[in-house]
DNA sequence: ACGAGGTGTGAGAGCGTTCTCACCACGCCC
DNA sequence: GGGCGTGGTGAGAACGCTCTCACACCTCGT
């Protein structure tokens, strides 16, 4: 049975410590579990802030602190698929668990478009949270310069596209590129295309560049032809690989910048009857889960998650620790390519 | 360039009121536009204001207006997939439209797992959020219990399992199941099938429960082989299909509770050589984007979505604005069959 | 000319914490 | 037996804001 009269008045510490027989500041210590309070002190405060259900409150807590023991995960993204990208899922996944056996709460923030942009930026400003771990993917986001310019701790997942000094954690994703693409030389095919990410990201510039790189390392630089430009989607896989099957009809293997692509490729090759590898091998990129369960199992790159949320964390505690003294680094993770069937 | 000295000290209402030459008082008005401030001082307060950035410390306001203007979207769920969810994504999005231009922030915390929850609520008992929307969907979630036991106004997505007296929106899933199903009966169909939802989740157990009521009140009670537990995932539906195929070859239609399960339903279905609607009629539940572009598009039921998160969202800030002495009522929202090329 | 009513302003008391001191009682060593 | 650390405690000042008052000033109506 809910009671629906006004709202109970929250004990506060003074309560307790007058129900405790004890000061203000005795509870305060027991609270913070202080080592100087004596078992008897300890235990009938204890008692006490059973007895009326105590919960410290933050805003008073946190005023005198300058803590709030809560960091942001703020996603600057227009188009709200992000949120389907599995690969966002285990970022935030990684993210939690890395925060918790620690004092700090993780929030996700959401910013589609200049309003809410600015909505969040206020919320961070006014000293909501301890520090930022920012995911902001396109050019001409206004986001990342927003928040380097407040005085929170901010880190980046993923580069800058400009060469901000702002400390971020990458995968190497032209290197990946690079590998997967070599792989692909390697088996002897020649007749190589790409379906990139889109060209707006960092991301889809990067994994486009470590593809050029390859090729052109093998003296057979890519033509314009080859490349395809996809939106991450698996529909959007999709398109991009009718594209390049129809410009290119004798394409023998193809790199694909990210693994839901990749399976929207796969289903394209198969609809169109080329065999995967023998006709078209086809190399992925994340190793998310499906990439293990679509049909042929795909080779893809596989990117350190573990570690890339792990220095997020480190990175943005570091500075919250030193009080925005430190001058954070970055760190760019290498990846590792992920022998399947596809290729 | 980014100075690494130490942080430069936030400058205070105090600060902002001496340069521009009038009280703390008076910037306080300002900055919550109360209408009583001479032209003058208002001009003086903004110059300091904008001379000295000057931001407001939230922790500092909502420790005497006992508010926070954060009202925080809860997720509990083990599993992280309902990220990939369109629908989830959906109601992020309305939800922050819906915000847009009000004071309120939105944040999210997704829970995974006890300790996750229980840090989810302490947060929320120690006053960082003004109110909670609560996304819970399995049997077993203890979180309903810890939050509504709180005393921060809630309102539950989704009805809750037990009949617990706290308000929330739904969609009448039992009502659009049973017009799906009665759709199909409508089109002469006799072995109609069904892929459930996990039925350890209210929203599950709803969808069939409209789809039986259908069948019995056309006087075909189902049988168990009609019905395949999926888990609302695109591969999820595939697998539920194939069993459904398995144990009644001469299924004619399937009411399938989500389009992503539809979608992979679909897809078995072409593998198996039949034709979606002639040789089986397909419907989905949800109207999610890929309803419209799947091949066929697919027949299913729209829930009223900008209804359901404009009524959370009323329910939410009634019971903020009265401070929790109103007992805010729920809402049920009724569905309507979307008849696409499927069935 | 004088009080009534309004309008702009500032002083100051909180809001619920933390944290620095100062204090008191010990037991200890020389 | 008188300083001397030392462990436990409480008084009280912050923290940065809001909000209630009281006060000064300015019209008006009479």
């Amino acid at each position: 049975m809910t009671t629906t009269g006004p709202r109970p008045p929250t004990p506060t510490l003074e309560q307790v410590a007058a129900l405790a027989g004890v000061s203000r500041a005795t509870v305060s210590r027991v609270i913070n579990d202080s080592p100087r309070v004596s078992p008897e002190a300890r235990d009938a405060v204890h008692a006490a802030v059973e007895a009326l259900r105590y919960v410290p409150n933050r805003m008073a807590r946190s005023l005198v602190t300058r803590r709030t023991d809560t960091i942001a995960l703020v996603l600057s993204e227009s188009n709200t698929q992000i949120f389907a990208d599995p690969f966002f899922a285990r970022i935030v996944r990684g993210l939690s668990a890395r925060l918790a056996d620690t004092e700090q709460n993780l929030v996700l923030l959401a910013a589609r478009g200049r309003r809410e942009q600015e909505k969040v930026a206020r919320y961070v400003r006014q000293g909501h949270v301890d520090g930022v771990i920012l995911i902001s993917l396109h050019r001409d986001d206004l986001l990342p310069d927003l928040l380097a310019r407040s005085p929170v701790p901010l880190v980046l997942s993923g580069r800058p596209f400009d060469g901000r000094p702002v400390p971020y954690v990458d995968a190497d994703n032209v290197g990946g590129a690079r590998a997967a693409t070599s792989h692909l030389l390697r088996l002897g095919r020649s007749r190589i295309g790409t379906v990139s990410g889109p060209l707006d990201m960092v991301v889809g510039l990067d994994r486009l560049t470590g593809y050029r790189a390859a090729l052109a390392a093998a003296g057979a630089p890519a033509s314009p032809e080859l490349v395809a430009e996809g939106d991450f989607t698996e529909a959007g896989g999709s398109r991009a690989m009718t594209r390049l099957l129809g410009d290119v009809p004798d394409l023998d293997a193809v790199f694909v910048a990210s693994d839901p692509m990749a399976v929207g490729a796969l289903r394209v090759l198969r609809a169109a009857g080329r065999r995967v590898p023998e006709d078209v091998a086809v190399v992925g990129f994340d190793d998310a889960e499906v990439a293990a369960t679509c049909d042929p199992p795909l080779t893809t790159v596989a990117q350190p998650l573990d570690e890339m949320t792990g220095g997020l964390v480190d990175l943005l505690l570091e500075q919250i620790g030193s009080g925005g003294s430190a001058a954070a680094g970055s760190r760019v993770c290498g990846t590792a390519l992920v022998r399947r069937a596809s290729a």
